[in-house]
DNA sequence: CATGAATGAGCGTTCATTCAT
DNA sequence: AATGAATGAACGCTCATTCAT
């Protein structure tokens, strides 16, 4: 008899069915975790959420709080293996191809980048090792990549370190309403949709007469 | 003897002391809740914070939910004073000046916005009575706004509530990074340049020549 | 009204209430630590011997490790008086007094003692902060006092060093069934009668014809 | 082929493979128990020492507790062997011989006796069963003998009963340390320089003129 | 026979809150 | 009004033991 899959060459059904249960376990603590936060999240919760025995964690987790950790280490790796491949981003269509990509990823677990961000906002080390790492690609991918548009004439002469900053930002206030759950997460034309409308009010603004000061 | 003062008439001294204590209270606690959260802040922190006995608190507030709620209505008061202005907002100099008075406002007590985003992060009810109705008189006044201008020819065709959205998000995702500590809160002039940029950025683009297709 | 008592000048009623409750903790946990062991005991048995709730113990003592060692701390304050004595030990009388008082101090609170005992037959830190550094003191002040004796030509020529192990192998080995609980406390005639017993064993042996093989 | 081994004659090699292991057993958990004590040892400790399953004690032993009677009783049938043969001495040099046997059995399974001797202090059921059955055997031949010698006028009129109990001290309080790991345990030779010791101290004293009170 | 996985019971400790002073 | 003391409830975690394989 086989003892090993197909999909996981190497492993055992004995390790699979382990690697299951705590997939299971990391699933049910990022959900809690991202709805109430990892504080008021116990242990009996999460044992409760898998139906297991509340010590029946440690079999799979040293701890509370190395399962938070398990779940961050997850979703950075996928995280990860996007951010590599920005430097290969050359016209329109990659670059809306790139923000919808992050995006699905950032959505498709949408539980663990909550969790994350949650931890994030008040935990100066969570902050630092998952998100500013990261952020700090793709900020100075951005400021990179305007300074040389802007040489190239293609920008008004902004100041790329502000205007990287402001991009971002605008990336990551139009993602929070779905992670927080206020908005519904998008079906994949929408999220699409979406991608488009952050590149393109990067590329051209929404004003029709760019440079007229139309607001008054 | 005079027992009301000129700022509080109808207050004694006594009245002021407790009103006094109160705040001393909310600003300890508003600066453990936004350092580490208000799950992982207890009793004795904040009484420590102040310097008083835990069970004096208790004098104050009737509970630690109580002292949170104290925090969230009296910064929500000072942003509400703000919003009443959005209606009579007409030229460009007004909407800098309203974004540019938000931030300040919102900045001003930094601990008490940090703990109210990292709670209504969180906790649904908190999130619906003290940032989403503040947030939807926002976007609803935007996408008025944004609908009427591509009425009058002034703005592209584009969708008034996802424009909006964006809009917003960037007003949100430009304060985190200051709120999160990760930059120091600006003085006024880099204020007024962040809420003019922001301004800009949703009539302009950074596009020099926007329709064309320039991130090619 | 007199804030301070005469016992206790410098202290106020509740700095005696305090240390009176101190006390009460910790003789109840030195009894049950005696009884049980300090691993086979829980700070929930220790409450119910002095009928408080569990947690009003963490108010006195940071832990339960703590208050072991409070118990160790002060039953080594009072042994340690006594050592002090040591060197001004001079006639028959005085080893007998000392042997004496010293015996009456580790039985007036033999919990505190069984506790120490028991803890230090599998704790190593315990054994040479609390037992070692007394035990020393002892074997350093009989091997000199053995050495010289043999000088004089009082004492037949003996190895010092032995001989004071074996002495106070001898005085440890008496108190053992006492602490132990398997014989009662001597009163106090019986007492003195086993220091005169010891010091006399030391002094004289059982032979009536010491010298010659009288066991044959 | 032969099933049966010649040692052990009617065991199957299966059966002596079976009593191998709950030796190993055993023995490291002696380790264990006599270095932390026995509540503080866990079943995992022990499992690890032996490189087994946890689980795979309970085919051993039914549990924790008849790990530690079962060293308790292989201990004790060792010393009931020398025991038996008390009645039998009768010169200087079987005395010595028998003591240095005694502290030889004792000393050869240093974990056991130390074991033995930690749960002893705080097991009521263990020092009685384990512990002063073979005291009181000890104790009641020295009484015997003691009152014999002085009616024979070999020794001083002294109480047996006492004199009986210090001599068990000695001997006892001169194993501690060695039990205890603060003394090397004892080459042969030197274990019989202490064995002489002891039944020296106990004939001879160490005055050289006895009746003397010679501490002044 | 050996074992990894599971778990109920219980551990030491913390905490928001109450209460007597 | 202020507080030290007290505490029930709950927390994260450990452990001896059971059981399916």
């Amino acid at each position: 008899m086989a003892e090993n899959s197909i999909d996981h060459p190497g492993t055992t059904r004995r390790d699979r069915r382990i690697l299951r249960q705590r997939q299971d376990i990391m699933d049910a603590a990022a959900s809690l975790f991202a709805a109430n936060g990892y504080a008021a999240t116990t242990t009996k919760d999460i044992a409760a959420a898998v139906d297991i025995g509340e010590s029946t964690l440690y079999g799979y987790f040293p701890g509370k709080q190395e399962i938070l950790m398990a779940i961050f280490g997850e979703q950075s790796k996928q995280v990860d293996a996007i951010l590599a491949s920005i430097s290969s981003l050359d016209d329109y269509q990659s670059y809306v191809s790139f923000v919808d990509l992050l995006m699905e990823t950032l959505l498709s677990k949408v539980d663990y980048t909550r969790a994350l961000i949650g931890e994030a906002w008040i935990n100066d080390r969570v902050l630092n090792e998952y998100v500013m790492t990261r952020a700090r690609i793709l900020t100075q991918y951005l400021e990179a990549f305007i300074a040389s548009r802007i040489e190239n004439g293609d920008f008004r002469p902004v100041e790329p370190r502000l205007t990287a900053r402001i991009i971002i930002a605008t990336f990551i206030g139009a993602l929070l309403p779905v992670l927080r759950g206020v908005q519904p997460p998008p079906d994949p034309l929408q999220r699409k949709a979406l991608a488009e409308a952050v590149v393109k009010m990067i590329s051209d603004g929404i004003a029709v007469h760019p440079g007229r000061q139309d607001l008054t």
